[in-house]
RNA sequence: GGGGUCGUAGUUCAGUUUGGUUAGAACGCCGGCCUGUCACGCCGGAGGUCGCGAGUUCGAGCCUCGUCGGCCCCGCCA
């Protein structure tokens, strides 16, 4: 093995084209691949800006050809050499240096590799813990590069972008406080104050906020959030946050900065050019047309409701959970007449997901209806479903009876399915869309009290405000969310800044006095010490990457990512920990 | 907490329906030959805790029970 013996690179393995035949370089890298051919080697060498062709030629460097034939897959090696265009009729127009080759005149060999696990190119077919396990392997495939590559230039717009307009990079505490509401905390003891522990933040919202108090005037900051809840395709433990917050401004303020941001983000990745100002939709809307918050509007196939078409319906399925406060919607499935029963049946185990109990349907045949509710409903009330509906021949008309929340996460999703499925998706559109006007509370029914939709730290709607006190669930929130595609990629709000709305709010919450002066007193005091109107915004920016990227999995978007039962294939964590340390923390471990 | 799916050479899979001799293939790997390949080619070879543990059986990759792990989903994620 080699040293570097103070060998230099002279570019990259993407740097070298025909204007530089004839010129010495110097290239290390990678080994993607070797061929001997008994005589001449050619080797292809990699480094993440992309891959040359080098070549041991028994009679122009016989002592480097020799030890070529040591050389494998995943050696690092250098190599210095002529710069040759390539014999006629050889040039490969596959790769970006494919008119030229590295002829070369001497070779180190920088380390050498053991066979890896699996081929490093973008095209395997490796089971997901495999790559995981030898990450840093994965990692060096030219597709997650080219991910993480486009997850620096964002952050690195991201940045430019904020500090022409004002705002400050400044950093919050990683160790703080556990706070009620909102996700589950991970935990981190504290040696120094046995039986304390710290919360790793769910999101900086509270600093940030502060810092409004402060007067540091726009906030921004790329930073880690972390909650301890279950893993999905596009939610993990740790995610990273664009977070930013405004002093002196309302919705708008937030929202035109945010769409400048994105804007320029997709300008630069996607040269796409978003000349008028994103659509906006109330929560409303959103739930009442696709029966989600975030609304995939690529295509249609929207929600109509037919609650009072069948209210009095001879179909007792209707009729009776309209009754019980329920509603019918359906939707039309536009060109669905050539699905089988089987597929039918398939859709229905969609909605059943989602607590629905079943799914109705009418087949449009040119010959007339085919339904199995065709029995239970009036000719009127068929041609009324079928007006309403907008159905022809070939349509298939779905339904959901049940309560509402049923009925939009049921129905919603079929959405998506039938979309899917119809091939409506354009994959190459970005519709974004503002969802405002959020309801500022909910009523949990497992826990008997309302709570924030958005976080307890957000201001009503000032009209709505008398609402608190007669009819709570009515009242709007200043909250907006930002939604691309379908996928909700972040979410703001206009803030409290009085105490006494502070204190009404936290009461509404069912968070007592005490409670709220123990775990919110420092954010209560500020407030009383001249915050201004403040209001700010927080983007997914995995998932944002996930978009750009063109990937269905979170985990292709993060370097070292977690698996869904949250550990760590490559380093193994967590882990147990001696029992030292566990004294140091005075924790005593349960196993029962 | 619940539903689904997968686990067999380094990798991706077949074999499980119907238990039965020595568990196969492709790619990769190793060796030999080959001076213009770029998915190089040709010849030869090595490589297995069938996730793990019990059980049924004369006999288990295959059947039963349990368990561990990967992935997708519901709940959960202010």
């Amino acid at each position: 093995m080699d040293y570097l013996d103070g060998w230099k690179r002279t570019g990259s393995c993407n740097s070298l084209n025909k204007s530089h035949v004839g010129q010495q370089a110097v290239l290390m890298g990678w080994v993607q691949r070797r061929r001997d051919h008994g005589g001449v080697i050619f080797i292809d060498l990699r480094d993440r800006e992309g891959i040359t062709q080098v070549v041991f030629n028994p009679e122009y460097a016989p002592q480097s050809h020799k030890k070529a034939h040591e050389i494998r897959n995943e050696y690092v090696i250098a190599v210095r050499g002529k710069v040759c265009l390539r014999p006629e009729g050889m040039a490969n127009p596959n790769l970006a240096t494919g008119e030229i080759e590295l002829m070369v005149e001497e070779v180190k060999i920088l380390n050498q590799a053991k066979n890896t696990p699996f081929q490093i190119e973008d095209q395997i077919d490796t089971a997901e813990d495999v790559r995981l396990r030898y990450r840093y392997l994965d990692l060096r495939r030219p597709v997650l590069q080219k991910i993480l590559m486009l997850r620096h230039r964002v952050c690195q717009q991201v940045r430019r972008y904020l500090d022409q307009l004002g705002f400050l990079e400044i950093e919050t505490p990683v160790l703080t406080k556990s706070t009620p509401e909102g996700a589950r905390d991970y935990l981190v003891p504290s040696r120094l104050n046995p039986h304390s522990f710290y919360a790793l933040p769910q999101s900086p919202q509270l600093f940030k906020q502060i810092l409004m108090v402060s007067g540091y005037d726009r906030y921004f900051q790329i930073v880690k959030c972390f909650r301890d809840e279950d893993l999905r395709a596009d939610r993990q433990p740790e995610f990273t946050q664009i977070d930013l917050e405004m002093s002196f401004v309302e919705r708008e303020d937030v929202m035109q900065v945010v769409e400048g941001m994105v804007k320029e983000i997709f300008q630069r990745e996607k040269q796409l050019t978003f000349s008028n100002p994103f659509p906006r939709m109330t929560y409303q809307e959103a739930m009442s047309r696709y029966g989600v918050d975030r609304p995939d509007t690529r295509f249609g196939l929207e929600l109509v409701d037919i609650t009072d078409l069948v209210r009095n319906s001879q179909f007792k399925v209707f009729a009776e959970a309209i009754q019980k406060g329920g509603q019918v919607k359906g939707i039309n499935g536009q060109g669905c007449g050539s699905l089988s029963r089987s597929e039918i049946d398939d859709l229905a185990k969609v909605v059943q997901i989602y607590g629905a109990k079943g799914l109705a349907w009418i087949k449009i045949n040119p010959d007339g209806i085919q339904s199995p509710l065709k029995k239970f409903l009036s000719e009127e009330e068929i041609a009324n479903i079928k007006t309403r509906m907008k159905a022809k021949v070939g349509d298939v008309i779905f339904f959901v009876a049940d309560a509402p929340s049923v009925v939009a996460a049921s129905l919603g999703a079929l959405r998506l399915t039938l979309g899917q499925k119809l091939n409506l998706i354009d994959p190459n559109r970005y519709d974004f869309l503002w969802v405002t006007d959020f309801p500022l509370l909910e009523y949990d029914s497992q826990e008997g009290r309302y709570v924030a939709m958005h976080h307890p730290f957000t201001a009503p709607m000032v009209e709505d405000i008398s609402l608190l006190e007669t009819d709570p669930l009515k009242v709007r929130a200043q909250a907006y969310d930002l939604v691309l595609n379908g996928q909700e990629i972040g979410g703001g709000s206009i803030r409290i800044h009085t105490r006494q709305m502070q204190a009404k709010l936290f009461d509404k919450l069912g968070i007592g006095e005490e409670e709220a002066r123990q775990k919110f007193g420092f954010l209560m005091d500020a407030l009383e010490y001249g915050a201004p109107p403040h209001g700010g915004l927080a983007l997914g920016l995995d998932r944002l990457i996930m978009i750009l990227a063109g990937t269905s999995s979170i985990r292709d978007v993060i370097a070292f990512p977690k698996t869904q039962k949250a550990t760590c294939l490559m380093t193994n964590a967590p882990s147990e920990i001696r029992p030292e340390q566990l004294k140091e923390l005075r924790i005593k471990l349960d196993h029962s």
